[in-house]
RNA sequence: GGGGCUGUAGCUCAGAAGGAUAGAGCAAGCGCCUCCUAAGCGCUAGGCCGCCGGUUCGACUCCGGCCAGUCCCGCCA
């Protein structure tokens, strides 16, 4: 990257300079802060006043004094207060862009050292439906999965999915009461009607001291492996299943289910463990971890119950075995939890009980990924005019059908004819980006206030205006008939116009942005770049004519464009995103 | 009571491993289509970066305290 080649040339400079200790210190390579003080910039000489007992401007001049970076830099200035200021020369940076042109990467480069990662994303409840609470974890949890699988590491997917438990007990039990075909024979029930009896058993379950108690055995029935429970169970698991991959498929999300049951037979080892380790304690019956720093009410510290004064065992026993697993058989080195922020608390508990246990190795990081909440346009959270959740299905629904209505206003006013195929491709995806765009555009630690009117607009940060940009530059090559893939290997790209130049060196910095990405798990610096592509292409079109420039101009043009697009394109495409020929 | 997260323009939000006059979009006002889709581009206006202190050559960014909102806090996940 251009940015480490400036950082490197710095560093030599300040050995070169100041010495090899000097060397060691970080040469503050950062991206211009504005674009008049050019396109890096380098604080060093600033910081280093005190260390030296010099003035910063003398340092920046020794500095620059040393710095061989004139083969593709112009003259350093020195400004302000001893700010260093870089600009690339226009050669350089066509050189650059020339070099993109047959690299299907487009300069990101792969990791140096991969990883084996663990994304645990999305993890809908069986016997429910997946709603809006599901969408962030899918969507932001899908974009990390692929940057870091385009960035070369080995990631397993993991969907944990809520397929055990308390709720299962309660569900079947209610289940052989009011309506035991369910659990014998397949589909007996559509998933809407399961929903409605699940909602039932809780109620029962939370008034009906007697049907606790049989709830609780059909758990137990179950954890033992009891054959018509299990039966039942997988009849649940299976229709649940097939009703998830409807909405991944729609989605274009990739997982693979391994959800909270499949830990079952390594629970109790964890109990065993943590008993070795001295760390287990008995309290009202359950056996807990107290933890440390976590405190209650009378400010005594707080327990982590991992078995049951019933015997039976929690979700953050499940964690733990997960967490174990995930490391001694999948390898991981860096797991990485999608949920919602509501859940710091908990992770940060159950990472500190791995801890103390010694289940972490040196090498092995695990991080909780935490994003807000979902808010309707009232600011409150998001219900349906009933005051119902709202389903992810129809939310999905609801935004297709709005790009429908207004694609099909403007081809009634721009007097376009196009084929339902069409309509219906473009509505599709036009209305499921907007979706995930409005999403992932978000830093995702705030609450975000979910608007149809916002996401779909046509102008601004949306899904639409990015699409736009690339259906643009399709646009040209159809109006022109030009193949992209076939402008010759000697053609130049240069750059002449202001437009031209910052569009080129923009596209330059995709790599710095995904190493980025990478490091903060925050998809949003992805799409405020794209964003900025976007704009900086419009402009471009706006001032420079593509096809009717003269020769060099055209075809360098056309390069640029078709750059743009395909730098468009593996954005979106990291974010989950499909673009579009023609809108 | 404890803890997490948030507080930036009228609205929705960027920016935070400290750096030069704080950025977009929407909404408002004004321009630009004989020319590749104007689903676009340009211009104008709009800010005690919640408050008070501290660290630093330099703080929206780091630290401490306060205020407001929100979420979580022993047998749900």
């Amino acid at each position: 990257m251009i940015i480490d080649e400036l950082r490197n040339g710095f560093s030599a400079a300040l050995v070169a300079a100041f010495g090899p200790e000097i060397g060691e210190v970080d040469p503050q390579v950062v991206p211009a802060s504005n674009p008049r003080f050019g396109d890096y910039q380098s604080n060093v000489a600033l910081s280093l006043a005190k260390q030296l007992q010099q003035k910063p401007r003398a340092i920046a001049e020794q500095l620059i004094a040393n710095v061989n970076l004139s083969y593709f830099c112009k003259p350093l200035e020195i400004a302000g207060a001893g700010f260093i200021n870089i600009t690339l020369k226009p050669a350089y940076l066509e050189t650059q862009l020339s070099a993109l042109q047959t690299d299907p990467r487009l300069g990101v480069e792969k990791a140096q050292h991969p990883q084996r990662e663990v994304v645990d994303f999305s993890s809908p409840n069986i016997a429910k439906e997946m709603h809006v609470g599901h969408l962030r974890s899918t969507i932001i949890g899908d974009s990390i999965a692929r940057i870091l699988e385009f960035r070369g590491h080995d990631v397993l997917r993991l969907n944990h999915v809520g397929d055990w438990g308390t709720q299962f007990g309660m569900l079947i039990a209610y289940l052989r009461e009011v309506y035991p075909t369910a659990l014998t024979t397949a589909d007996a029930l559509d998933l809407g009607d399961l929903v409605a009896l699940y909602k039932k058993a809780k109620a029962r379950f939370d008034e009906d001291e007697e049907f606790r108690e049989i709830a609780r055995q059909e758990v137990v029935k179950l954890q033992a492996g009891a054959e018509d429970s299990l039966h039942g169970w997988r009849l649940l698991c299976e229709q649940s299943r097939r009703e998830f991959q409807v909405i991944y498929d729609l989605l274009d999300v990739q997982l693979t289910e391994r959800g909270e049951s499949f830990y079952n037979p390594l629970l109790s080892a964890v109990i065993d463990d943590l008993t070795k380790q001295g760390l287990l304690e008995e309290n009202a019956g359950a056996k807990c971890v107290f933890l440390e720093g976590f405190t209650n009410k009378e400010g005594e510290p707080l327990p982590l119950i991992v078995q049951k004064s019933d015997g039976g065992y929690n979700y953050a026993t499940t964690d733990l075995a997960a967490l174990r697993y995930r490391i001694q058989e999948d390898g991981a080195q860096r797991i990485v939890y999608v949920t919602d922020a509501g859940q710091a608390n908990h992770f940060a508990q159950f990472f500190q009980v791995a801890k103390r246990a010694g289940w972490l190795p040196e090498n092995v990081e695990i991080v909780h990924v935490p994003f807000g909440l979902v808010l309707g346009e009232d600011g409150k959270k998001i219900k349906t005019r009933s005051g119902e959740t709202v389903r992810l299905k129809d939310l999905l629904a609801e935004a297709i059908a709005r790009t429908r209505a207004d694609l099909e206003t403007r081809l009634t006013t721009e007097g376009r004819e196009e084929t339902e195929e069409f309509i219906a491709n473009v509505s599709k995806v036009v209305g499921l980006s907007a979706v995930k765009y409005a999403d992932l555009s978000q830093n995702r630690l705030t609450n975000y206030i979910f608007s149809y009117d916002k996401m779909l607009a046509l102008q601004g940060n949306t899904a639409p205006y990015l699409l736009y940009a690339y259906v643009r530059v399709q646009g040209i090559s159809r109006k022109g008939k030009i193949d992209f893939t076939q402008l010759g290997n000697s053609a130049q790209i240069l750059l002449k116009e202001e437009t031209e130049l910052v569009l080129a060196k923009h596209i330059l910095h995709l790599g710095e942005i995904i190493a980025e990405v990478e490091r903060d798990l925050l998809p949003n610096r992805l799409c405020q770049y794209l964003y900025e592509l976007s704009q900086k292409f419009n402009q471009f079109y706006d001032q420079c004519p593509v096809l009717q420039a003269e020769e060099p101009w055209r075809t360098s043009r056309l390069m640029l464009s078709d750059l743009t697009a395909r730098t468009l394109k593996l954005g979106l495409f990291l974010l989950g995103i499909k673009v579009l020929e023609r809108m």
